[in-house]
DNA sequence: CTTATTGCGGATAAATAATATCCATGATAT
DNA sequence: ATATCATGGATATTATTTATCCGCAATAAG
């Protein structure tokens, strides 16, 4: 059982753009400059991203991306299920209904018990990465990490974060 | 993020092999014969349960699988983890040390607040299938599935079952 | 002692998914 | 008009999962 390496990408970039100033972005190309990361399959996640309204886009020179709403309104829990999809990690093929024995499919109308007891744990995990907001992390980030590793960042998003203007799309038509 | 398919199929056989009777052992062809699954796979699980105690195994003719305990002290995260191997799902790859302004690795020694988050959450999925033991599931089996089901599953074990014997080898020497 | 059965372990093949790259397109600030 | 940047699809590459096979060791039964 394995998540893919893309959520701690995804991660790491949801809380770089949570320092971003208010209706500012940045492009995707610095998100991978700033992590080491390959810019074309960074864009993959990023745009996972955007099709789930976690993150904003806007086209065109001065584009980027940004938060689609408050860090305080984004949990790990969105983040995860946006790269890694919705689907439960324990899945049941049913096998019970397999091999000798089967019978009409009416008599598997209660769901298997080891398939609930599954899902219940998979539940517990969901609901402690929806608890995590996306500004504890932040804040936990701008305390606990090396202050050096901080300007850093701080400065490299002041370098290339776009200058404040156009307004993000609201609704394509 | 996934658990391979296997974990149902070794739930499952786990399932089986509590309901046979003291000292009793079931071929693993039996065990895959009833499930409709390949024999050839099925081992390899098998093999996996009984390499983390979890399963009991017995070589040559009347051999076969048993419980290593009683399955009140088998949990289903010693499946999962036998199973699935015992690494955590999220992989941190440490891409904070990457890109440009890394620092020296002394500087990362305080663990990254976003692996810490996502380890905390799979802290609360493996607490729950600890707390769930092989017991539970076969009395929730017993209880909910159809009779004739349970009626047909308890038949085969029977006419499959080794004959009560040889004891299980303790100590390899 | 011989034979048939059964689990063990390694090697290997096939299928599937994750990772990574590329390119044509459309939007838009300058 | 031009350059910048996100989008979406197509595609290659690699890793992992799934599945099969075969020789080996153990052992019960004849
Ligand atoms: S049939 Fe899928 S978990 Fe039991
Ligand atoms: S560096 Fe791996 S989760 Fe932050």
């Amino acid at each position: 059982m394995k998540l893919s390496e893309g959520v701690e990408a995804a991660i790491h970039c949801a809380a770089v753009l949570a320092r971003l100033e208010d209706g500012r972005a940045l492009p995707a190309s610095a998100l991978a400059e700033l992590h080491g990361l390959s810019p074309s399959y960074l864009l993959k996640h990023l745009q996972a991203l955007s099709g789930a309204k976690i993150f904003e886009s806007l086209p065109g020179p001065n584009g980027g991306y940004r938060l689609a709403r408050a860090p305080e309104r984004i949990s790990l829990l969105d983040i995860v299920l946006a790269v890694e999809g919705a689907e439960p990690a324990f899945r049941c093929a049913e096998i019970r209904q397999r091999g000798p024995g089967a019978l009409e499919p009416t008599a598997y109308v209660k769901p298997c018990g080891i398939k609930v007891a599954m899902l219940r744990a998979e539940k517990a995990w969901r609901a402690v990465l929806a608890e995590t907001k996306l500004s504890e992390i932040v804040a936990g980030y701008q305390a606990e990490a090396d202050p050096r590793a901080v300007a850093f960042n701080c400065a490299f998003v002041g370098r290339h974060q776009r200058p404040q203007g156009r307004s993000f799309p609201k609704a394509p038509k």
